[in-house]
DNA sequence: GTAAAGTTGACTAAATTACTCGGGTATGAG
DNA sequence: CTCATACCCGAGTAATTTAGTCAACTTTAC
């Protein structure tokens, strides 16, 4: 499978969303404010997350984006099919055709290899991953420095 | 983990050398030949996997490479180590500080998911893989391509 | 109306990957 | 001895992918 920075970004970005579910629609701004992730760049993630229908957007002022179903109904492997291409970790993406139209020696091997890592990330959920003591206290350090900004910035 | 065609080929031309062991040393140019990998390409992995104590090398006319150790005990995650960088999902290789010198929220999670890959490549050794009547079918393919390939070259 | 926020698509820069090339060096067969 | 075989090595490059930017547009609350 193809696992690179964007499918790691729409990741983080996904759990923001989660610990900060229930207190309305949440901002790009904001997500990109708590997580160090570039807006222009969080736009194009979240078109894709729209349109797997993993958030819903509100627009205008007041607006932003929330989950679409619950944490605990969205997995991650989702959320990285979303933005990534299909999960395979194969050559030939599936098609054994890698040895110029034939099957190559270690096909086998990489698509087994696929299975593990999708069924590995559809077993967690975002929420599983937001109940950890670990990420929690990240959390809380990020809404700490977060509002400190705000001071900085507004104050 | 990064499991880009590098590690592929590696993976492919070292059961390549599992599937002919016993014949003495095998040249790159009948790997080349049958993987249909390039020889310069070949080289470069071999260079790297010999570095890594996974193959001996023997110079001169008859020459070739052989594996090290036998086939039962090299696994395949060491192959795709020797050819890669460290085997690891997360941004940050390990350090958390991929958001500014921070951990980030999803760093355990990727953490997780690097032992997973690494426990499943590590638990299957070359031997496991060409023991399968899959890769045997495609093998002997492969032997007979070649040798029809050598009388169309030579004959 | 106007400002907040999402929507879109094209564009670019940087990084990585997948190679190639050209020249080495060791060595065994004849 | 010699020379063809095969490994050895590092620089260089072309292609692809990734990461990120930008500008213009739409919707909607106030
Ligand atoms: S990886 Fe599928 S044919 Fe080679
Ligand atoms: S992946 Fe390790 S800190 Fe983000």
């Amino acid at each position: 499978m193809k696992l690179s920075t964007k499918g790691r970004y729409a990741v983080t970005a996904m759990l923001d969303l989660a610990l900060h579910a229930g207190k309305g629609p949440i901002t790009l701004a904001e997500v990109s404010g708590r997580q160090h992730i570039s807006l222009s760049y969080l736009e194009q993630l979240f078109s894709r997350l729209r349109k797997a229908n993993l958030v819903d957007s509100i627009r205008g002022p007041g607006g932003g984006y929330e989950l679409k179903r619950p944490a605990t109904q969205i997995s991650i492997a989702e959320v990285v099919l979303a933005v990534n291409e299909p999960i395979t970790a194969t050559r030939c993406n599936g098609k054994g055709d890698c040895q110029g139209g034939d099957v190559c020696l270690s096909h086998q091997l990489w698509s087994e290899l696929s299975d593990q890592i999708y069924q590995f990330l559809s077993g967690i959920t975002l929420d599983h991953v937001i109940q950890r003591d670990f990420v929690q206290q990240v959390a809380e350090r990020q809404n700490v420095r977060f509002r400190e900004e705000d001071v900085i910035a507004f104050g």
